[in-house]
DNA sequence: CAGCATCCCCTGTGATACTG
DNA sequence: CAGTATCACAGGGGATGCTG
C-alpha cells in the first residue's frame, strides 16, 4: 500500500473524515444540547418537577409543537422521565433525571453566566457597533 | 382608559410580551451562546489563540461563510479578538479574551459532560426506540 | 389538559465561485 | 491567506384546528 493516487488518498482520508464525524460523541450531544429550548427546558425543571402547561407557562414563548419535540427527545436521550396520571383530566408530570440533574447543573451554570454577563456583552457591543457602523 | 376593546386589550398584552422578551438579558445571550458553532469555535480557542485558517481546520465542518460569521459576531460581543497582521499574505489572528475565558470554562465543562455521558445517553436511547418501535 | 396532525413560510445554512 | 458574494435548498418552527 504504498502506491496510492492523489485521489485515493483524498477518498481515504474523506471516510476517516466522516467516520470521525459519525463517531464523535461530542458533536452530536453537543449538537443536541446546544439548543435553545433544550436549555430553557432544563433550567426550568432543574427546581422541580412540572406539568406540561407549568412548562408551557414558565418559558413563555414556546409553541406546543417545539416544547412537545423537545420534551420527547429529552425524554428519549434520559434527561426526563414523562409520567402521565390517567385521570380526569389527564395529568402528565415531567421531571429530570439523575442525568438530566447533572446536565442541568452545567446548564444554570451558563444561564447565570449569561445573566452575570449580559452588561459587559451589551456594552462590547455598543463598541463595536459604533466603530463598525457607516 | 377604562374602555378598551378586546383588540386593544390583546395587542397591549402582546406590546408588552415582547418588550419582555426583548428586556430578557438571559434569553438573548443563551440564545446566542447556544449555538453549535460558537460551542465549537470557543472550545478550539480555550487553549489558545489560533489563525483563521487553524480554526478552519480544527473545526472540520464548518463553512468559511459560517466560520467567519461566527467569529463576527463573537467578536462584537467582545468574546474574543480578532488581530490583523498586515504582512504579506495576511495573517488574522483570533484569541479569546477574560470574558471569553470565563464562558470557555462553562462551554467546556458541557463539553466533557457529552463525552462522559455520551454512553448513558445512548442507552437511554435505545431502551427508547426499542419499547417505542413498532 | 395534553397533546398530535397539517400546512406553510421564512431564515439559516451549505456549496460554489470569486477577490484583496 | 482570509475572507466576501451569490444562490438555492431543507427543515425548523409558528399558526391553526382537532382529539382522547
Amino acid at each position: 500500500m504504498a502506491t496510492m493516487t492523489a485521489a485515493q488518498r483524498r477518498e481515504k482520508a474523506r471516510a476517516e473524515y466522516d467516520a470521525f464525524i459519525r463517531a464523535c460523541p461530542t458533536n452530536q450531544l453537543l449538537d443536541r444540547i446546544s439548543d435553545k429550548w433544550v436549555s430553557l427546558v432544563v433550567a426550568a425543571l432543574a427546581p422541580a418537577p412540572m406539568r406540561y402547561s407549568d412548562l408551557a407557562r414558565k418559558i413563555a414563548g414556546v409553541s406546543p409543537k417545539m416544547l412537545t419535540q423537545t420534551l420527547r427527545t429529552l425524554e428519549r436521550d434520559g434527561i426526563l422521565t414523562r409520567t402521565v396520571t390517567p385521570s380526569v383530566p389527564v395529568r402528565v408530570d415531567y421531571a429530570l433525571t439523575p442525568l438530566g440533574s447533572s446536565l442541568a447543573l452545567l446548564l444554570t451554570a451558563v444561564k447565570d453566566w449569561a445573566e452575570n454577563h449580559f452588561d459587559e456583552v451589551h456594552a462590547a457591543r455598543e463598541r463595536y457597533d459604533e466603530e463598525t457602523d457607516r
